[in-house]
DNA sequence: AGCACGCCGACT
DNA sequence: GTCGGCGTGCTC
């Protein structure tokens, strides 16, 4: 009897899945959906993933290959994991392979036992002597044999180099029999006592009510949208829902944002509970990885805490998911499975019978959308601990004002009175470097930069100028390329000039900036906070690196210099955006019990929508940018996916969106679809970036059931384009930026 | 995606 | 004369 044919899914981009004989002496009952094969993939071998036996294929039997080796005896992810796999991938329309390779830790693709780290001990064997005489003329060997005897309990393999044993030596007594080598599983980490090792703070009734309607709801899929002001006490709401999750005996998962929310939020959990905590974030490694995957798997993590990717960390008893600071970008990945991590939770949640909580002070416009249709339980958290009064906006009309680095004269006096009244200023800006443009007074040349349609920044301290959107960088001229002439000007400013300026304003305080320049060295960031704590009224500039997760109790002045951005974008998102970010950096200022004030420099002060934010608060905000989302059909109240192409030659890419055209609207008309809508295609609003022309193709729905019956066959049809090769195209479904 | 094959330009 | 550019074909 031949052996039989499993169906598998595998590391690469195409949307298929892959028929294999599975390997010879393999029994058909070890062919479980979720194990893992070793198999031959045109000239490599790859690891893939079985997703289903099949009695016969549509391969023909001279194609089909046999798989080298099965990996697992038992499928390393639970069927609840693999389930939310298959989910992703036919809703992002990605593979089903590619979908595992980002959604499990590196090492389990890359073929790793699925198994906590085993620890090797090295023993002498049983009733082997010091003196055997096998050792007579092995003087290093017999001296290796000799440490190792006075370890009864054996060494440990990573102490083998601290003990000066050589590995040489210990291969060779091993090969004679005269040592024993351990493998001993790591053991979980045991739990004593109380889950609280710290006591719970008090509640106001606000957060007592959203604890016991989140409570209400445990036990069954249940979302709810806390929407509380920066400072109202979300986290604390977190922790104490958390604890009785503990107390269920079931685990908590909480995703947070990619960006510096780490220290004080991670601090706060650590301290509080008495459990295993799983880190998941950028620098814990792959080995680490797996180890807290595996122990969350397997009920050996009680808390999960980590980004974007944590989303797919399986859980034995799943009892709450908590997503922080849900309106985060950072949740969407932007580069091959482009999930986003807040809606997928959502899915998993539903799908594992949980309730969510996705949390926010400045919640997104699709989140308040989904609260007002009933799909979420809406929990306001409306004042701030401790009395803390909100912050006082002010708009700062600048049209006609001069801007000294972008600092208005209204401006600077706000921040000497501040000053001087010896508290602390945060200056805004949304721009790195010394200025965003070089140009020659006398001829007009640009900075341009050589492989993108845009100009490259100024960083005059490191006498550079660099482009932002493909990282060229090149020497800061001296005089103009194209005329020889000396008077190159900057143009514009960023972090680095408003730093030099303010320096140069108030020479008496200390001037601090945070962004990604000034804190590439590792302790820098560490450095600059613990200055700001000491309290010494100083000025703090930098972008939203600022405006994320830190509290600095002794600022109680905000400016933000340019808010315009914001408010003429070609993307619909950008106001959003920006009011997010405005409230955010607000919410930094005046947290004791000084009222803080932020200054909101624009050339456009009676913008509705700026009115709205700064008059009446984020609510009012998004409930005007939501109803004027309605009127232009734009989402939440429609669907979006987005065609990229990117080619070498300019105009490939749009003739190849041209061809994804036709077929769509091909497609549409067989498939009898209406509602939805394409547009373009259109060059890129950045036509050229890092040498690639680039083109996008917006598709539109008003609901998403004919949007995605037609994206399956319209991928299938692309993949065949004979063009389609020349081209570097990906589809975005729910594309944030669009650009 | 990766990898190989195949056919035309600047060089050890 | 070769090394190597990227066009195109294929992966059970």
């Amino acid at each position: 009897m031949p052996a039989p044919i499993v169906r598998l899914a595998l590391p690469s981009p195409l949307r298929r899945l892959f028929d294999y004989r599975a390997p010879l002496g393999v029994p058909y009952t070890a062919l479980q959906p979720g194990v893992r094969l070793r198999v031959p993939f045109g000239r490599r071998e790859v690891i893939g993933v079985l997703v289903q036996r099949v009695e016969h294929s549509e391969v023909p039997e001279d194609k089909l290959k046999s798989a080298v080796e099965l990996l697992d005896a038992q499928p390393p992810l639970p069927e609840s994991l693999f389930r939310l796999c298959q989910w992703t991938a036919q809703y992002y329309q990605h593979s089903l392979g590619d979908t595992f390779t980002w959604a499990l830790p590196t090492l389990l693709r890359q073929g790793e036992p699925a198994e906590v780290r085993q620890e090797r001990f090295w023993h002498v064997a049983e009733g082997v002597r010091p003196d055997d005489p096998r050792l007579a003329r092995a003087p290093r060997q017999r001296e290796v044999l000799r440490t190792l005897a006075q370890h009864p309990h054996g060494v440990p393999h990573a102490l083998l180099g601290k003990l000066q044993l050589n590995k040489n030596s210990l291969d060779l007594l091993l090969e004679k029999g005269l040592l024993r080598l351990e493998v001993r599983r790591h053991r979980p980490a045991e739990r004593h006592g109380d889950w609280l090792a710290q006591a719970e703070l008090p509640l106001n009734d606000e957060q007592r009510n959203a604890v016991e309607a989140v409570r209400a709801g445990f036990g069954g899929f249940n979302a709810y949208l806390l929407a509380g002001v920066t400072g109202s006490g979300k986290t604390e709401v977190y922790l104490q829902l958390i604890h009785q999750v503990l107390m269920a005996g079931k685990q908590a998962l909480v995703l947070i944002p990619e960006i510096n929310l780490g220290p004080q939020t991670l601090e706060r959990f650590t301290r509080r509970f008495n459990a295993r905590i799983a880190l998941l974030h950028s620098s814990v490694n792959d080995r680490e990885r797996l180890d807290a995957w595996l122990a969350a798997r397997d009920g050996e993590a009680d808390i999960v805490i980590g980004t974007r990717s944590a989303l797919f960390t399986p859980l034995k008893n799943p009892g709450l998911i908590i997503v922080d600071e849900e309106h985060d970008a950072s949740y969407k990945q932007q580069e091959g499975l482009r999930y986003h991590a807040r809606d997928l939770a959502v899915v998993r949640a539903r799908q594992e019978e949980v309730p969510i909580l996705l949390g926010s002070a400045t919640p997104s416009l699709e989140s308040l959308h989904n609260a007002h249709a009933g799909r979420y339980a809406l929990l306001r958290l409306s004042r701030r601990a401790g009395n803390a009064k909100p912050p006082r906006f002010l708009r700062l009309d600048v049209k006609s004002l001069p801007l000294d680095a972008g600092i208005s004269r209204p401006l600077q006096q706000a921040i000497a009175e501040t000053l001087a009244a010896g508290q602390q200023v945060l200056v805004f800006l949304n721009r790195r470097g010394f200025a965003p443009t070089l140009l020659c007074h006398d001829c007009g040349w640009i900075s341009q930069c050589p492989r993108c349609d845009a100009r490259m920044t100024l960083h005059q301290r490191h006498r550079e100028v660099r482009c932002h959107h493909c990282g060229h960088v090149e020497r800061q001229p001296s005089n103009c390329p194209q005329c020889g002439q000396v008077d190159l000007r900057p143009v514009g400013a960023g972090t680095e000039r408003a730093e030099e300026r303010l320096a140069i304003l108030f020479p008496d305080y200390p001037v601090l900036r945070i962004d990604r320049d000034s804190t590439a060295r590792k302790d820098a960031m560490q450095r600059m906070f613990a200055t700001i704590q000491h309290g010494e009224p100083c000025l703090l500039v930098g972008t939203q690196m600022l405006a994320k997760g830190h509290h600095f109790p002794r600022v109680t002045l905000v400016a933000i210099l340019d808010a315009d951005s914001g408010l003429f974008s070609a993307d619909f998102r950008a106001s959003e955006r920006m009011a997010q970010l405005i409230m955010q950096v607000a919410g930094r200022a005046g947290r004791a019990e000084e009222a803080g004030r932020v200054i909101i420099q624009t050339h456009l002060a009676d913008h509705p929508l700026l009115v709205q934010l700064t008059e009446q608060g984020y609510f009012a905000f998004a409930e005007q940018a939501l109803s004027e989302r309605r009127a232009a059909g734009l989402p939440p109240f429609s669907h979006l996916a987005l065609l990229r192409a990117e080619a070498h030659k300019p105009g490939q890419a749009e003739g190849f969106l041209d061809q994804a055209c036709s077929e769509a609207e091909q497609l549409l008309g067989t498939l009898n679809l209406s509602g939805t809508e394409l547009l373009g295609p259109v060059p890129a609003p950045m036509e050229r970036r890092a040498g690639r022309y680039r083109a996008q193709l917006l598709v539109q729905a008003n609901n998403r059931a004919p949007l995605h019956r037609l994206l399956g066959p319209w991928l299938t049809v692309l993949e065949q384009l004979p063009g389609a090769r020349a081209v570097r195209w990906s589809l975005d479904v729910d594309p944030i930026d669009l650009y």
